[in-house]
Parts: structure tokens; C-alpha cells; sequence
DNA sequence: CGTTTATTTGAAAACGCTCAAGCTCTGTGG
DNA sequence: CCACAGAGCTTGAGCGTTTTCAAATAAACG
């Protein structure tokens, strides 16, 4: 099963530059496969036996303990997952459900870790997206211990109508729950996280949410580019300089 | 600037297999210093100019809001940080300071770009660091999400014991204040923390914790290997298998 | 429509933070 | 050697946040 639309996945930027030959081996035993919503793709703690590709639909990457569960990560088009763990050779630390139709292109882990040993433009390139991926996890943990729920929902409002055009207009294309669990909250809370925000600049109705007064939110969100800015798919080339001036106190106050 | 602790430093990992020439490029303009206790040695949002290897002494990665800040990570030799900024010429998210007087070398950041364009061998082993620092941070982040502070607290000792043979003495090397923010509580949630433990086998006496009975305290920690165990610097060649059977119901309870 | 599922709301409890005071340890100067 | 200052740690009280449990409402689906 080797469809055209490996000239979708060759777009990608992690596969841009590689060799039409690695190219070719990491294709030609892979396949790409549409699964319903809902069906778990990989469990935390298998090994890692394919890089998956997000072609279409959309993936919850999400772990827990006996108890307990969380989402780490939404993955839409064009998306890579479980990187690190195909090429550590390790088990997954996260498992992946598809929160909706989803078209998902799988190759072998082992084309993946001979390909990053034969082709060179193929390393860098998983360098530059491990590396992307690496911190965007940063800011997330960054995110859940320097703010509050609240803080967080509004932070992720604003950065969500940036990635919808700026209109003002948010869509929550997702189940609340699961944005809630995305944020690190439950349900209930972030229900009234969005009541909360309804006298910081917002309107919402149902998965519609109107940002009425951009200036309040921000007010309240207070953004960081180090905490919400999503990390460039094609960093600056120049030597990335003056963003806002960083003012840490050497040893001031610490505590969450 | 040229030390013979290039010798040390040829033997991390990173740099174990790169060539003679990539090596001598790499070392060649960097330096090696030692400084005191409590130096900021980078700040968030300033551009990433070196790469930074511990070679002796302690650094506190911390990040931080206008009113708030966390401990993010402590590296101790040998130890690299903030790779990924590095890499992807982009500004840094952490700041780090010594927690002791420290021994730094430093790697001009252009110099590792671009011996990550020439070397493979390079490229192939900081890919393997990066991803092993990745999954780290994702551990991080589960345990921050699934996790209370006081169970953050059970799993760090237990692990700190096993990284100090595991006798059950385990010596807390740091502030009790780092500590706390380095498992994200406030110094006097830690304290009490502390406090609820000793009804779960551990004696404390100043920064030297004993754990009595371990069992008890693995029965309250309920340590997971997907959450708690180091990054294995030297990933299993065989394709790791068998470890705990993730049993995780499709779409079971969310929360936190 | 009726049934199921998701979301919201309410109340109580657990958790974590802040502020303040007291305690301990350490190093310094008398 | 002791007294004292300073820093770190602990303890207590109060409060705000978040979770949990329960129930009501709203939405989605057949």
C-alpha cells in the first residue's frame, strides 16, 4: 500500500530534503491508513515500531496512570509523532487516540533509524523538528507551573484565534473535556474558567467563543512569547534577537 | 582558552564518535570557566550564543513570569544545556544559574550548527541527545499534571536513593527551596510535604532523608517508569520491550 | 422523540498558596 | 567561646484554587 500521497508527506519539511533514494526506503514499506475517531493508535509503554504522520483528521496524544489521565499534545496536519521514542529505540511514553477521521501515514521505526544513519540532510532534519518539539514541551511545562488554569485557558484563546485568522472569532474544534485535560484542568474547571473570562473581554456560546475585547483579555493573559508562542516551523536564519526584554530578578521570589 | 579537559569532554557522549577534525573545530574557540555560586549564566529570551557543558558543580535551569518562577531542570556533570536553542538559532527558554561554584565549558553556537552540517557522526549523536532530553521534559510533564506535589516528592526520593545506591540515605544536594521548585510547590508545601511522608516510611533530619521502610513508600509514591525513570543514556539496542502493561481504558476518566 | 453523552452548576473537601511568626543552622565578630 | 545576625526552614492560620461528587441542563444522535 504505497499511495501518491507520499508526495504530501515528501512536503514536509522532515522529509524536504532527504534523498529521493532514503526517500524511497522510507516509503515503500510504509502505508497509509484512515481510522474513525476515537481508536487508540499506540499505547505508552509498547516500543516504538512506527513514526506516525498526521495526514488528515486529528490525534490526542494523552498518558495517565491508573487513575488519572491526561492529554499532552493535539496533533493536526502536517504532523509527526512519537519522534523521540522511534529514534531512542524506547518505548512510547504517551499513547495516541484519533479524535476524529484520521489519515495516518506509518513508517517502520527501523527505516527511520537507518535513514537518520545513511542520509545526512534526513538527521538535520530530525534534528530541527526534535528540537521544535523539545520546546514546545518546555513551554508547556513552563506554562502548567508558572500559571493557573484560568490564565492558561485565556493564553490558549488567544493563540487560538492568531492560528483562525485573527478574526476574533474562536471555534473549539474539540471536545471541551478534552481541551480541559490539554490545559491540565478538569472539566468542571474549565467551565468556569470560560465564566471567569466572560468579565475579562470574551463571549461564549457553545464552541463558539468571541474575543469582544482583545485588550481585556490580554490584560488579563498577559503573553509571553516564551511560554505561547508556537515555535516556528522555519526559524529565523539570522540569529533570532529582540523580543521582549527578559528581567529576572537573580534570585527573586520562587514558588508556583 | 584551550584546556586538556578536552579530554573530559570528548568522552560525553555527544562527542564520543565525532572526528578529529569536528572535534578540534568545536573545542577549538570554546573555553572552559569556573565561576562562583549564584551566577546567571543565561536569561530567557536572550539569543542562544554558546553551548554549555557541566563538567563540574551544579545548574539551576529556571524560567519565570513578571511574579513568578520555577526550577525547571538541575544538570550536573556531565551535562549539556539548552542544545535545542542552540540548534534551532532561536532564543533561550530558561536561564540557568550555579547552584555551586561550577566548572562551564562553552561551545560558540555556531560552531556546533556547523559541525552539525558536516559531521554526521555529530548530528547522529546530538539527535540521540535531544531526544533523550525530550522525553525527559515529557516526563516532567506527566508528572506535573497526574501527580500531587506530595507524590512528586515520594517518587523524587525514591529515585535520588537509587542514584545514591540505593542504601535508603538519601542527602538532599541542593536548597530544600530549589528542591520545591524544582518539583513545583512552594518551599513550605514542601516542608509539609516532608511531614505527611513520615507516615509513609521515611525519616528526615535535616537535608539527609532516610527511608525506612520502602515498601510503604513505594505503596504511596506508586512510581512509574513512564513518569520516573532517568532517560537511560545508553537506550537498549534490541528494542525495548516488556515493561509495565499500560492498561488504559479507551476514554476512561480524565481530570487534573 | 427518547436515549445517550457532554456540559454546566452547586456544594463540600482536598490541595496549594500567601503571609507571618518562630525556629534552626551557620558564619562572623567581639 | 559566645552572642548575634542572616539565611533557610518549619509551622500555623487564613484564603483562594482546584478537584470531587452529585445533580441539573443542554446538546447530539439515532
Amino acid at each position: 500500500m504505497r499511495p501518491e500521497n507520499t508526495a504530501q508527506i515528501r512536503q514536509l519539511e522532515l522529509f524536504a530534503k532527504v534523498s529521493e533514494e532514503t526517500f524511497r526506503a522510507l516509503t515503500e514499506t510504509s502505508f497509509l491508513q484512515r481510522f474513525p475517531r476515537g481508536v487508540v493508535l499506540i499505547r505508552e509503554n509498547e516500543p516504538a515500531d512506527f513514526l506516525h504522520v498526521v495526514l488528515g483528521g486529528a490525534v490526542e496524544m494523552f498518558a495517565g496512570t491508573e487513575t488519572r489521565e491526561t492529554t499532552l499534545d493535539i496533533i493536526r496536519p502536517i504532523g509527526v509523532f512519537i519522534l523521540a521514542a522511534v529514534l531512542n529505540d524506547e518505548v512510547y511514553l504517551q499513547s495516541a487516540r484519533t479524535l476524529e477521521p484520521s489519515d495516518i501515514f506509518m513508517i517502520p521505526a527501523q527505516k527511520v533509524r537507518f535513514a537518520m544513519e545513511t542520509d545526512a540532510a534526513f538527521a538535520r532534519a530530525i534534528v530541527m523538528e526534535l528540537a521544535r518539539s523539545y520546546r514546545r514541551t518546555i513551554k508547556d511545562l513552563k506554562g502548567m507551573k508558572l500559571r493557573t488554569g484560568t490564565e492558561r485557558l485565556a493564553n490558549w484563546l488567544l493563540r487560538a484565534d492568531k492560528e483562525q485568522g485573527g478574526s476574533g472569532q474562536v471555534e473549539i474544534r474539540m471536545e471541551k473535556r478534552t481541551l480541559a485535560s490539554r490545559l491540565g484542568m478538569t472539566p468542571e474547571n474549565l467551565s468556569r474558567a470560560f465564566s471567569t473570562l466572560k468579565s475579562h473581554g470574551i463571549e461564549i456560546d457553545g464552541s463558539k467563543v468571541e474575543i469582544v475585547e482583545p485588550a481585556i483579555l490580554i490584560e488579563f493573559a498577559r503573553p509571553d512569547p516564551l511560554v505561547d508562542d508556537p515555535e516556528d516551523p522555519f526559524p529565523a536564519a539570522d540569529g533570532g534577537t529582540n523580543r521582549k526584554d527578559a528581567q529576572i530578578a537573580d534570585r527573586g521570589q520562587r514558588g508556583q
